[in-house]
RNA sequence: GGAAAGGUAGCGAAGAGGCCGUAACGCGAUCGACUCGAAAUCGAUUUACCGGUGAUGAGCUGGUACGUGGGUUCGAAUCCCACCCUUUCCGCCA
């Protein structure tokens, strides 16, 4: 949620990054429903004053033995009145608060404006595409000819866009997990944690996926139950309703999860390979940052995906999404690319967003200093990485002419040291 | 799933229709006094949100909030209803 205050004063900048974000939604609805707003709170606060004063009066009386009768019967009518008005109050709070929870965050001044992912500009390229002297197959291929990927089986189990792993692709997941695991807290600053999968709806409100993109979701039949669609929810609502000591910044987390989308309106996208599932496993990165160091804090974050791909010596590129193709809640994204052969694009294995005070305003995640007074945090999410897009990535990159395939040497401690996946 | 107890400031907890919500009492935190310094002691301060005014500040001023949502009442933390959560016990279970 942006700041209610900011959109007050200085309307004009919401209604710049509106336009830049090629939204929809106008200020000018803003400014009516909340001039409403003020109106009738203005009206109905100067007769709860007066009734509070009524009621001072009448207990005063009481206590003398006094007779109330006379006060009784006009402040019922007044109460009558407040009563109706609240509810009309309530409506137009409502839909003040429903019009701030549908608008998206405001891009910052360093992203580039633009229209969709075509005016996304690329910021670095790192390592450069292998060479092949036969004909590139693409990973689904690879996987099931490898015996690992089993779509058929999957989709008796559950349908399409779900995967059975089997022996070295199952087991390649596992080593993948936990070699991320371990860069992250290890290497990083990261504390792993083992979140709940399935969350309710405030804590889905409280990052933004909730109210406007509930039909992305895969929601329970019984209770206020949604499983969660990236460890992003639960970790950054790890501080939901909380005020924590400035001393404790920057806070990171991360956490390896099955995510579930239901991936609606993605219909004949990605029908191949394992590129666009209901249920994936990932490794999200989750940092909480004091408001003056979050765009370096991205840079880091973003560094951090970065590097998993060195180590696996996949070639990447890093993209900065443009006004019009960022997330709802983001302020700034960078997107991370890796190189896929048989597609012979780079396509997004890590988005790292800086979403400023956004979500943290939403779900109420605040810092103090000693003496000070509590402000927002900013919270930033990024992958790092998700196991089926790297696996992808991996059978296609190290594909050998006879069918096998070779895996970087970083994964051997994880993977027995058999690196090679033999066809059988 | 059944039963009981509970949910009030950063924490513990009192209050049981108006005299009690910047909320008793205890702890903590911040500032000050005492001290060479600390401890102890003494004193002061210490909720958030939404309006009006003002400068998106300070100050002044009005309103709201006792788990959540309704109801009764001139008036609800307090009475009634529904729901949520926590703890303990029982049942079931990996």
């Amino acid at each position: 949620m942006i700041d209610l205050k900011l959109v007050q004063k200085n309307p004009e900048i919401l209604a710049k990054a509106l336009k830049d974000r090629h939204s929809d939604l106008d200020v000018a609805e803003f400014k009516q429903l909340d001039g409403h707003r003020r109106e009738l709170l203005q009206r109905v606060e100067d007769l709860k004053s007066q009734r509070n004063q009524a009621s001072a009066k009448v207990a005063e009386l009481k206590r003398n033995g006094e007779d109330i009768s006379s006060y009784v019967q006009e402040l019922s009518k007044l109460s009558d009145t407040i009563k109706t008005l609240d509810v009309e109050v309530n409506e137009a709070k409502e839909a003040v608060h429903d019009w701030l929870m549908g608008c998206p965050n405001i891009p910052d001044a360093s992203v580039p404006i633009g229209a969709d992912e075509n005016d996304n500009p690329e910021v670095r390229r790192v390592g450069s595409p292998r060479e092949f002297d036969f004909p590139v197959r693409e990973h689904g291929e690879i996987g099931e000819s490898l015996a690992g990927f089993d779509f058929e089986r999957a989709s008796k189990l559950a349908g399409s866009r779900f995967l059975v792993s089997f022996d070295w692709a199952a087991r390649l997941d596992r080593a993948l997990i936990n070699f991320f695991i371990d860069q992250h807290t290890r290497r990083e600053d990261y504390i792993e944690v083992a979140p709940p999968y399935i969350v309710n709806s405030q804590t889905m409100t409280g990052t933004g996926q909730l109210p406007k993109f509930e039909e992305d979701l895969f929601k329970l039949r019984e209770g206020d139950f949604y499983l969660i669609p990236t460890a992003e929810v639960p970790l950054t609502n790890l501080h939901a309703q909380e005020t924590l000591d400035e001393s404790i910044l920057p806070l990171a987390y991360c956490a390896a999860t099955p995510c579930f989308r239901s991936e609606a309106g993605s219909a004949g996208k990605d029908t191949r390979g394992i590129i666009r599932m209901h249920q994936f496993n990932k490794v999200e990165m989750v940092r909480f940052s004091h408001p003056e160091h979050s765009f370096e804090q991205l840079e880091l974050m973003t560094s951090h995906a970065c590097h998993l791909l060195e180590l696996l010596e996949l070639p990447y590129r890093v993209i900065c999404l443009c006004t019009g193709d960022m997330g709802f809640g983001s302020a700034k994204t960078y997107d991370v690319e890796v190189w896929l052969p048989a597609q012979q694009k780079y396509r997004e294995i890590s988005s790292c967003s800086n979403c400023i005070d956004f979500q943290a305003r939403r779900a109420g995640i605040r810092f103090k200093s000693k003496g000070g007074k509590a402000n927002f945090v900013h919270t930033l999410n990024g992958s790092g990485l998700p196991t089926g897009r790297t696996i992808a990535a991996l059978l296609e990159n190290g594909q050998q002419k006879d069918g096998s395939v070779i895996l970087p040497k970083v994964l051997a401690p994880y993977l027995h040291g058999e690196t090679v996946i033999q066809p059988k």
